[in-house]
Order: C-alpha cells, then structure tokens, then sequence
DNA sequence: GAGTGGTCTAGACCACTCC
DNA sequence: GAGTGGTCTAGACCACTCC
C-alpha cells in the first residue's frame, strides 16, 4: 500500500520542504519507520533528495511541530512513540460553537448590579477591598432551550451608560476589555463536576441534583493581578468534551 | 518599569534569534507593542540589529510558535490579540499525577474475563463480532482511597499467559500494546459529566448520584479501525482539570 | 511597481555525543 | 576524532498585497 511518492519534484509548486515532511510522515504512518528508529543525518537526507541542508532542516522543524520526530543534539533524529495516554480537552467559546450548529442562540440577563467587592472577592480572588465590580448573572439558550447559567464578577472602572445588550452575550474578557480601561492579558480556567442546587435547576430547567460541568475562571491583567472571576455551568446532559491525539488526526486544525 | 535589554549581545551563549524573540516579547507584554500593530519588516529587523534575515526570521517563527505574533504573506508580521476565551483542558495520565504529589498509587483487579465481542460492542465501537477480547474491570487508589474506577475491553490476539500485576496499572493503550500484536496509533476520548450507579458508588465510596467525571476512549490502529475501548469514572470531589491560557504562562511547559 | 513575507541555496563554525 | 544537530551568514528569486 503506497501512500504517496517517494521523491521529490523540484518544478511543483509545492514547497520541497513540505514534499519532504510529507515523504517522512507517509513513511512513519505506513510503519516503514519505526518509532525510536533514526532519520539518515540531515546532510545525507540533503544529498539523497539533491537539496540543501536548510530545507532539509525546514522539513524536519515541520514534523518537529506535529509530533512525529523529535531531534538529540549530537545524536539524530528520532521517529516519535505517539503519546496516547494524555487528557488534553477542548470545547471554543459555547456562542461560536451553538451558531455553527445552526441554532439560535440567545442569552437573557438576570440580575446586573454595580457592587463593592467584599470579602468573598477579596479572599477568593484577590480583587481589593471595596473596588467598584459589575455584577451579572445570565442564562444562554440555544433555540430556546436553556444550556448555560453564568454568574460574573469582574472590576468596572468605567463610568460610561451600561447598555443590557453589551453584558448579555459577551465572555468575560471581552466584559472586562469593554466595560473596564483594563487588559485582560491571561486567563485560569478550572473544570470540575457539580450537583445543581434549586436556582440552576430552575434556571436550566434540569432535575435537582443533575450532574453538569462547572468551569470557574480568573481573568488577570499584564501584572498577574486579578480583574474579574466567573462561573459557569454547562448541562451534563448536553455536553460532553471531545479529544483526539496520536498521529492520524494531528493535522485536523492546521 | 524595563523588562529587559533592547540590545542584542553577539558574544552571548545564548543564540541570536533567541535574545531578539526575547526583545519582541518583552515589547509585547509590556504594551509598548500594541495587538495588531506591525512589526518592522524582516530585512529592516536585520539592520537594526546587525544580524541576517534568516536569524530574524528563526526568532519570528519562536514569536508566532508562543501566540506572541502572526504574519501576512505581502503584508507584514502583527502583534497577536491574546486568546482567552478557548477551553484546553489538560489532565496527565492519573498515575503520574497521583505519584507526583506523593501518594502511594495501587490497584485492584475487580473482574478479567476473555469474551467474543457482541452485539453492543460491534454497535458502540466497531469492533467485528466475536472477535476474542479481554474485559477488565479496575479501581484505583491514592493512598488507599479509591479516586478511579475503570471499564475496559480490547482486542486479544495473543495467546500468552495472562499476568494479573500487569492487567492493573496499564493504560488502554499500553494493554493493547502487550497484549496484542496490534499498535495503537490514535485515540479519541470523550468528557462527560455523570452521576454514580449502585455498583460505582460502592467501589469508589461515595454516595449514589454523586456527580463524576466520565472519560469514554477509544483506540485506533493506523488504519483507523477501532481496538479497544474503555471507560473511566473520576470521583469529582477529588478531580478538576485546570487550564491556563494567554500570554504569561505560555513557557511553562518549554 | 514597491514592499512584504515564503522558499531555497551553499556555505561556515559550534557544542554535544560517543568511541 | 568522527558524527550529529544547532546556529548563523549573505545572498537569490518568488508570490502576494496594495497602490
């Protein structure tokens, strides 16, 4: 079973270097090469495909990057054992994600108010004592069927006319680039699985106690200093993360 | 308040277009770089600094591997705006975890049989019916309290004997490898939320329903037909999976 | 047509590994 | 000391963007 060519065509459009990376990839994806086998020394891969070692180089970055080799100075380069054995998890922004199924996405905010932060926020946060906060909670619907409940925290240093569309359907750095003259530079995010009390039950229209995701994050500035804090909960029973690694799907997103 | 210098040292050890990817990312956190502000053109970097085009292209190439910059064919290279609003979870194998922090790590085998795959598993996963397969069911334990309770059936071609001590600690993927001649080469795995059944509940000791982490992954081999599949249930009052995004933590792992 | 990043060459010297 | 990847130079030509 061949899966490609073995050589090289110097009149293709085709940068060399990518044919290159390609003439590799087949190879360790057939099994010709072998994981921990060696690649021939780059001046004699050079010599072999008649190109100079710098493409050669640009190749071997190439499979570098997705995974398929890794290099020891003064030793060689090695075809990589595919790791398998990591959770590495991804879910985009749940409003892009809704659109590009196609339903109608829509939010609806609950309760908005300017507030001192108090010692819950100081404590859990860091945000200072009785630094002036924007307040939200918001419910967000995909056709109309409630999905996400979210509770936001962060600092309002802004004095401009709050407009109810603007909090709605903005995340929070977004939130916090909009409604404060701070910059949102890093953000935490921690996962973990949650029993729903009465209000979120009510508000997502689950039984009490269903299971769902909760994500709490931290927004900070350029300083490491913490400017806003929420939470969010995603319906168990409509969610799920979703995660590929190895070899064969590596190229998915490039 | 300086970063750092804005001068390039040629006598240092420390490469060229390292100090120069140094110099752009200081410029960059500190906001001297504003998002999508341009950089100077690769040549015009190049006598600046005294170097070559190829060593500020390398230092470019580091900028835009870390988020810091992107490039537009014909156009320039631009500072990035910060992604913040992607979740990427990502949870190490547990075993590694658990040894990590100092906990004793061990395991009990609660059930092995070898089966013909059936119906379900034809349906659910892919693999042929009656094909010979192992079916395990595993608890895990950090310092005596179980955290981890898995489900797992694989493919089984050997017919060598079958070692308990080595049914326990191994990973899907590991298990396929010894006790197939099969390579696994990719795998999906999918989050959900759930909540524990009689029989979970008693093994991890934790009340009925409580809300855990459910991990279903499947193996592939290089042809993408399924070998294995396996379910794990994390106590979530013991588990979350935390995740850091934007521009300060980035090197973490480098 | 001027400006930009993308690709490629043919060299050079270095630090590291392994004997 | 021989073999290897890491860094760096000084050029060349190209396709693309924008006018």
């Amino acid at each position: 079973m061949s899966t490609g060519s073995f050589t090289i065509d110097k009149s293709s459009v085709i940068p060399l270097y990518y044919q290159l990376a390609k003439i590799f990839k087949d190879q360790i994806t057939s099994g010709t090469l072998q994981p921990n086998q060696s690649l021939p020394p780059e001046y004699e891969i050079a010599k072999i495909y008649g190109i100079s070692r710098p493409t050669v180089r640009q190749a071997i970055a190439e499979l570098t990057k997705d995974g398929f080799v890794y290099t020891l100075k003064g030793k060689g380069t090695f075809v990589s054992v595919p790791q398998l054995d990591d959770i590495s998890f991804e879910l985009d922004d749940f409003r892009k994600e809704i659109k590009q199924r196609g339903m109608k996405l829509s939010s609806k905010l609950i309760r908005v108010e300017i507030i001192k932060s108090d010692a819950m926020l100081e404590k859990k946060i860091g945000i200072p004592l009785d630094t002036d906060c924007l307040f939200l909670k918001v419910v967000h619907f995909a056709d109309d069927e409630p999905l996400v409940f979210e509770e936001k925290y962060f600092i309002y240093t802004k004095n401009k006319p709050i407009l109810e569309s603007e909090l709605e359907g903005y995340s929070l750095s977004n939130l916090v680039s909009s409604q404060s003259s701070l910059f949102p530079a890093m953000s935490e995010k921690v996962l973990k699985v949650s029993a729903v009390n009465q209000e979120e039950a009510k508000l997502l229209n689950v039984e009490l106690n269903s299971p769902v995701f909760l994500v709490e994050q931290i927004v900070f500035d350029i300083d490491e200093r913490p400017i806003g804090w929420g939470k969010s909960i995603f319906r168990g029973d409509r969610y799920k993360l979703t995660n590929f690694s190895g070899w064969h799907k590596k190229d998915k997103k490039l």
